[in-house]
DNA sequence: CGTGAGGTTGATATGATTCAAATCCCGTGG
DNA sequence: CCACGGGATTTGAATCATATCAACCTCACG
């Protein structure tokens, strides 16, 4: 990865609107601004391995990364997928010194880098920064507990008609939208083989969904919701 | 559940030394025991149901308390167990503003209730409580991280291998130690139904497991980790 | 000694993975 | 613009894992 680079406008731009800067100013954001590095990831590049220590706290700018744990045989699990604006590594960052899991570029993507000895200083410094974090952690924490239930309440079928009714409005109207990553690794977030995705899209076909390579359209939301 | 109550000075030992505010000293300490109050809860009693407003950040000092999710069809799926020392609705705390997840004693349990409000209010203004807090949370999320990758990654009898693993030393020494709990909320909180971790005990009987009630023997442990 | 909650066991059904093979889709070069 | 190739996706068949339902057991307690 391309380290220690500044960011351009561009990129100070997706910064300072991603999840937790966009909860700051003043002196904290610059505070902020001041540590941080632009790094360049290439498809299915590593961020850091689970048992790394972990020295980084990432924010993904473009593109999504894959989090995930694998066993000693090569399986594994992925355990979340974040995109935009969302937060990599917290998990590590106030806890344990090492990565629980791995993660990984799913296709090319940018991240913005931020030491993580420096983040805790600022944040020992700069309550609202910790309080920042602490509202990202929170979700992400509710999100890890939504999943659970969800592989453990729901059917595969019912996980996707699920996924796509969370993708288009909750007005019932029929919609037309394009997946932001490729199938597999809408199967692996959710915890699906990537045949069973493929299945599940043929068991929903009855009530009105049509999937043509990434495009997905919906014919009757409300039908979907029978599941 | 009774509330409002101050803590008897058993119930503060519990109290300093929890998760949280063992990492506390000096005001910051003083301003948490300040709004604290201690309740009782009966076995099966509900301490906050998904989709209340969240008012009450928890930190368990005796018993356990099952966090789940249930379906509108009555179906339900643990998600998390928290014992003595641990936080109970830091997801909600920080994010959104009701509980993403219902809590409920499993058996008689004393908490320490904290009025969020007031927390949040605590934490802007005290930094180290935010950063205990996201210790908290850290470990907590990755806890859920790792039970996601676990029901995905492993069978029922792995699951079960691994949670006994876990509960004796890693000294590869034979071991034997008392469930914190009935049989039927470890099977919630590894995923599986009642049933079936009966079977999985009885198909780890070969490798020198017996379970008799609430004690388990573990003979070998090095012959677990083959699974 | 009944009674009931918690736990076990058996039979069966369903859901999902796995492996293998066929097919589709898309970017590349002609 | 169209054919081509390779990775992604789909489909099929067999197998495995776990839920579910029902019956039975066991133990603590009145």
């Amino acid at each position: 990865m391309n380290r220690h680079l500044r960011p351009t406008p561009r990129d100070a731009d997706l910064l300072v609107n991603c999840n937790v800067l966009s909860r700051l100013d003043g002196p904290s954001l610059t505070s902020m601004m001041e540590i941080v590095s632009i790094g360049k990831l290439a498809p299915r590049q590593m961020l850091f391995r689970e048992g790394d220590p972990a020295e980084t706290l990432y924010c993904i700018l473009t593109g999504y990364v894959r989090v995930f744990k694998a066993n000693p045989d090569g399986r594994g699990a992925d355990v979340a997928l974040y995109g935009p604006g969302e937060l990599i590594g917290p998990s590590a960052a106030f806890g344990d010194a090492s990565y629980s899991a791995s993660a990984q570029a799913a296709e090319t993507a940018t991240v913005a880098g931020f030491n993580l000895k420096r983040v805790r200083d600022i944040a020992s410094h700069h309550p609202d920064v910790a309080v920042a974090l602490l509202g990202t952690l929170s979700s992400q924490l509710s999100a890890s507990y939504a999943c659970v239930a969800n592989d453990r309440l729901h059917t595969a079928v019912q996980r996707v008609a699920r996924y796509l009714l969370e993708n288009c409005g909750h007005d019932g109207k029929a919609t037309t939208f394009r997946l932001p990553y490729p199938k597999s690794l809408l199967a692996g977030k959710l915890g699906l083989a990537p045949e069973a995705l493929s299945r599940a899209f043929a068991a929903l076909r009855p009530c009105h969904v049509t999937v043509r390579g990434r495009q997905v359209q919906i014919g009757d939301p409300r039908s979907l919701a029978q599941f």
